[in-house]
DNA sequence: GGAATAACCTGGATGC
DNA sequence: TGCATCCAGGTTATTC
C-alpha cells in the first residue's frame, strides 16, 4: 500500500517528467478519482490545462504539483491502489484508468501522466496553497514555503528536516490511545502505514498496544529512530509491492517486502528471538508483532 | 479535543 | 464451475 517511500518513489519518479512541462489536456474518465474536487471534472480539467508545473512535492503521503503563479496545486492522494504511470501520449489506457494529463516538456516531448486506481480510495484535485505556519517548505521536493489547503492539516513526516521532534514525544506522552494508532495518526506524524507502524514498533520491540503516556522520552526518541530507518530503508529498495497495487511511474515494482521483519509474516519465526509472529484485528485491520520480543507492560490496552 | 468506529471500494483468495 | 464470503487498509465523517 502507498505509504511515504512508495510515495516519494513515485513523486522522484514523476519529477523530472512534469516539472517545467505544460498541461495541455485532461481527460477524466471516472470522477470518482476527483472526490477531493468538489467543483467537478469540467472545473478540474479548465484550471489544469494551460497550467505549467513548477515542483513535485511530498509531504507523507500527500502529493502535489504547484502550477505557475503558486497559487494552485494539483494534489494527489494514492489511497490504497493508486498509480501514477508515465506513458506515451498515444499509450493504451491502463486498466482502472481514471484520469489522464497529456503534458508538453520541452526536453521530453509530449507524454501522458496516468492516475490509475483499482480501489478508487485514491483522488485528485486542484487546491489553492496556503503559507505554513513555520515559514518552511511545505514538503520534500520544494523549498516554498506552501501547502495545499486540504493537506494543511496533515503533521510533517519522521524524514523531513522541520520535524519536531520533541512535539512529537510530548503529544504522544499526553495520549492514553495504543502507541500504534498514534502512529498512524497522520495529524501527529505522517507517511507512517499499517506495514511501517508494524515494522518499526517490531525494530523499537515496543508492543502496539502500549499506551502512549506509558512511554518514556528514550522509549519515543528510540521508536522515532527506528521509524526513520525503516523508512528510509524501504525507500532505498523502491517500497514495499505485495502484487500489482504499488509500482513506480514505470510500473515496477518495489522489493522491500523481501526485507519486511514482522507485517504479513503471521505464524512465521520472528528474524531476532525465532518466536512465532502473531496477528491479530486491529482497527478493521490487522496488526503483525512478536509477542516474545515486544513484550506487553503496565499501561498497555486490553485488545492485543 | 480526544478516542473509537463505520463507511467508502475492488478484486483476489478461499470455502462450499 | 459458480457463487458467497472474507480480506486488504487510508482517510474522513460521525458519535460518544
Amino acid at each position: 500500500m502507498p505509504e511515504l517511500p512508495e510515495v516519494e518513489v513515485v513523486r522522484a519518479g514523476l519529477a523530472p517528467a512534469v516539472v517545467g512541462a505544460q498541461i495541455t489536456a485532461v481527460s477524466v474518465f471516472d470522477e470518482r478519482a476527483l472526490t477531493r474536487h468538489a467543483q467537478g471534472a469540467a472545473d478540474f480539467a479548465g484550471r489544469l490545462e494551460g497550467a505549467q508545473v513548477v515542483a513535485a512535492v511530498r509531504r507523507g503521503k500527500f502529493l502535489w504539483l504547484p502550477v505557475q503563479g503558486e497559487r494552485d496545486a494539483l494534489i494527489a492522494h494514492l489511497g490504497m491502489s493508486g498509480q501514477m504511470l508515465l506513458r506515451a501520449p498515444d499509450a493504451a489506457p491502463e486498466r482502472h484508468e481514471r484520469v489522464r494529463l497529456h503534458i508538453r516538456h520541452p526536453r521530453h516531448g509530449e507524454l501522458a501522466v496516468v492516475f490509475a486506481d483499482q480501489r478508487t480510495f485514491g483522488s485528485l484535485a486542484v487546491d489553492e496553497l496556503l503559507d505554513t505556519p513555520d515559514h518552511a517548505a511545505g514538503g520534500f521536493g520544494s523549498p516554498l514555503p506552501r501547502i495545499p489547503s486540504q493537506v494543511a492539516h496533515i503533521a510533517r513526516d519522521a524524514l523531513d528536516p522541520a520535524f519536531d521532534d520533541g512535539g512529537f514525544f510530548a503529544a504522544v506522552r499526553r495520549r492514553a490511545s495504543g502507541i500504534k494508532r498514534i502512529l498512524l495518526d497522520q495529524g501527529l506524524i505522517s507517511g507512517i502505514g499499517n506495514i511501517y507502524a508494524d515494522e518499526s514498533l517490531w525494530a523499537a520491540r515496543i508492543h502496539p498496544e502500549t499506551e502512549g503516556r506509558a512511554l518514556s522520552r528514550p522509549a519515543l526518541a528510540r521508536l522515532l529512530g527506528e521509524v526513520r530507518l525503516v523508512l528510509e530503508k524501504a525507500l532505498a529498495e523502491g517500497g514495499t509491492s505485495f502484487d500489482a497495487q504499488y509500482v513506480n511511474v514505470n510500473g515496477q515494482a518495489g522489493y522491500f517486502a523481501h526485507s519486511l521483519n514482522a507485517y504479513g509474516r503471521t505464524g512465521e519465526e520472528c528474524p531476532r528471538c525465532a518466536g512465532p509472529i502473531r496477528r491479530e484485528a486491529f482497527m478493521n485491520r490487522s496488526s503483525h508483532y512478536c509477542p516474545r520480543c515486544q513484550r506487553r507492560r503496565q499501561g498497555q490496552r486490553g485488545s492485543l
